[in-house]
DNA sequence: ATTATCTGCGCAAACGATTGCATGACCGTA
DNA sequence: TACGGTCATGCAATCGTTTGCGCAGATAAT
């Protein structure tokens, strides 16, 4: 619409060349100059209203000061207090950030690496990233990289993750401490990572608990969401009658799952103890109020944030590979003992197998 | 990290001029070029990995495709379908987005300005304007704007907002048919261009419906949240006895509300009716389902960018000024027939008043 | 055959900033 | 007075594209 000042008229304006105003204005540089015509230059920057192009900074010194965000879906609440976080970090060190929704489609994610790329982001946070992603070695040759709270294995990629492990142990031990002796798992997709780890914690946890869980009992969903949590809890509810609760590998899951429980006539707590892991904005206020592990939302996205910041400044600084958040278990009422059986409750009841509760 | 592939490297290869790459690569100027030409630089752009900068090309031709969105606060659930919708509407056309918060403070949003407008948007779209905004006229005379979900009177800032209006009056008759006769409100933030009208749609509406409204039954929240809604409702609920039913300007200050509704001992709905506004996601989960105003949330983000990239593409076309996006109640389970009294009810009962209700 | 019109492509100047190098003024010292 | 050294600033190239203009050859019109 209107062109606006630029470096040449400021110079133009008080008389020096565009270099020294270049000087002038850069932190760096300021020192190069004298203090007078430094005053005098930024004087009259500030009253011309000039602002800096970094456009055509970027072009020169190959740094956009603007950073990729990927990440599967923002109307996913589990990320918002993400993104936010990692803006906590970023916008102090001057860095804006471009926001892109992959919908967890490989083609769209390949796509959108292009349009950050394209706009020459100094760096990428990656949240969407899938277990085997085929992009991301070939990108991060380009341009650094983290992934926050997903993260792909053994790439070398810096990942800054929640302690999935830990919280699932803390998990079933709550649930074991209950009473309960026949756990299911609703597990997380197999293309990402939290799902792989939540349920090899699971089993290994089982196995110390020395649980036996039938496989009728594990089912694993295929997206992080709550019909999913539906459709695999229906399954399992109706295919492991001793089952007493539901470990899931994420509050959605665990939503859906509790809406099976009382579609079948159940409820939760009474019948089926249900748990979830992120612990969203407002899972607090739907009942029964999920038992839930929480995540460091926020500073998940921080740190990510901090370890990019550190590897667009210092490209050979050392930066840890994988940062390991701590969670904790968040109290609800989700989880009450184990009825001692539950057998004719079920709308498609069965006969009645061997029981293993101890 | 590795220097990537330029219109230079193309133009070597084939043998011809970098001006011959860049036309036979634009869609426009390919027109210009003999077919074989075309084709073997597009061939051997592609098999060379050739990434058009859009840094260099926004320098020469003042256009970035990309736009700036400004919003309060992406944790704030309201948003990120909006900001859904624009993507849906920017990213076909080629455009990416710099995601910023503004919290809603000024000077917070001066600065992002700022940061949108260096970094060269072609356009903005600002969900985060108040009532006044110092900034956006100035602001719209360098860079195409909308602003979405709100609207600054007056200004020619073309925008995209809700029927406010229109909800609330729907609401306030469906609080009247089921009986309601002493209607509260809860009203916005008087800053924002939704907190204003809806209430004033709240007083034509009850002056509409012949209801008085004492003063002491319409409290004004400082910022749209749970917190502001626990405290107005108590507010309103201690100070006016005879009221049964209370109108919020917004789902969060309604979630606030009915808390407060229960710290003092009442239900809602039973004593207390509640109504909300904007439907936000997750508030069909939470007891006891509040009846409120939906909005096309989607489609507001969608418009809003759609008439934005009218404006960047065609800068004289004329768009609408406002269009306003039409409204539906969901009903839940928040609103009842009025008690025929709860003088003895409330924790810090007084001496009854005289009743209105007929 | 001469001139006018097209076609297809190259030339070079932008866009706005950064930065290595050059230059001139000034100071101190021999 | 001549010389070496700083200090403050100017010069000009550069980043990767786009685009107005011009030129040469081919084709068409006279």
């Amino acid at each position: 619409m209107k062109k606006s000042v630029t470096i040449k008229d400021v110079a133009r304006e008080t008389g020096v060349h565009v270099a020294t105003v270049s000087r002038a204005l850069s932190p760096n540089a300021r020192a190069l100059l004298s203090a007078e015509v430094v005053a005098k230059i930024r004087e009259t920057a500030n009253a011309m209203g000039y602002r800096p192009n970094r456009i055509a900074a970027g072009l020169r010194t190959r740094r956009t000061m603007t950073v990729g965000v990927m990440i599967p879906d923002i109307t996913n609440t589990l990320f918002p207090p993400i993104v936010r976080g990692m803006e906590a970090a970023l916008e102090p060190a001057g860095y804006a950030s471009i926001l892109v929704n992959t919908d967890n489609d490989p083609d769209r994610e390949a796509r959108l690496f292009d349009v950050l790329l394209q706009r020459g982001v100094d760096g990428i946070i990656d949240a969407a990233v899938t277990h085997m992603d085929p992009h991301l070695e070939r990108i991060s040759r380009e341009v650094p990289i983290v992934t926050a709270n997903r993260m792909v294995e053994g790439s070398g990629i810096p990942s800054v993750i929640n302690d999935d492990a830990g919280g699932i142990r803390m998990m079933m031990q709550k649930l074991h401490d209950a009473g309960h002796r026949n756990i299911g798992h609703i597990a997380g997709p197999k293309d990402l990572s939290t799902g792989i780890q939540r349920r090899e914690a699971f089993e290994t946890a089982a196995k110390g608990l020395e649980l036996k869980v039938p496989d009728t009992a594990m089912v694993v969903a295929e997206r992080y969401n709550e019909d999913e949590g539906n459709r695999c809890a229906l399954s399992a509810l109706e295919n492991s009658p001793d089952m007493t609760a539901l470990l899931c590998a994420n509050d959605r899951l665990a939503i859906g799952a509790v809406d099976a429980v009382a579609s079948l006539g159940l409820k939760c707590p009474e019948d089926i103890s249900v748990t979830g892991f992120n612990d969203i904005p407002f899972l607090d206020m739907i009942p029964p109020g999920l038992t839930t592990v929480q995540i460091l939302q926020f500073d998940v996205g921080r740190i990510a944030a901090e370890i990019l910041l550190k590897r667009m400044t210092e490209p050979d600084a050392r930066v840890p590979e994988t940062t390991i958040m701590p969670v904790s278990i968040i109290e609800r009422n989700s989880i009450a003992p184990p009825r001692s059986g539950r057998g004719g409750k079920t709308r498609t009841a069965r006969q009645p197998r061997k029981k293993t509760q101890g």
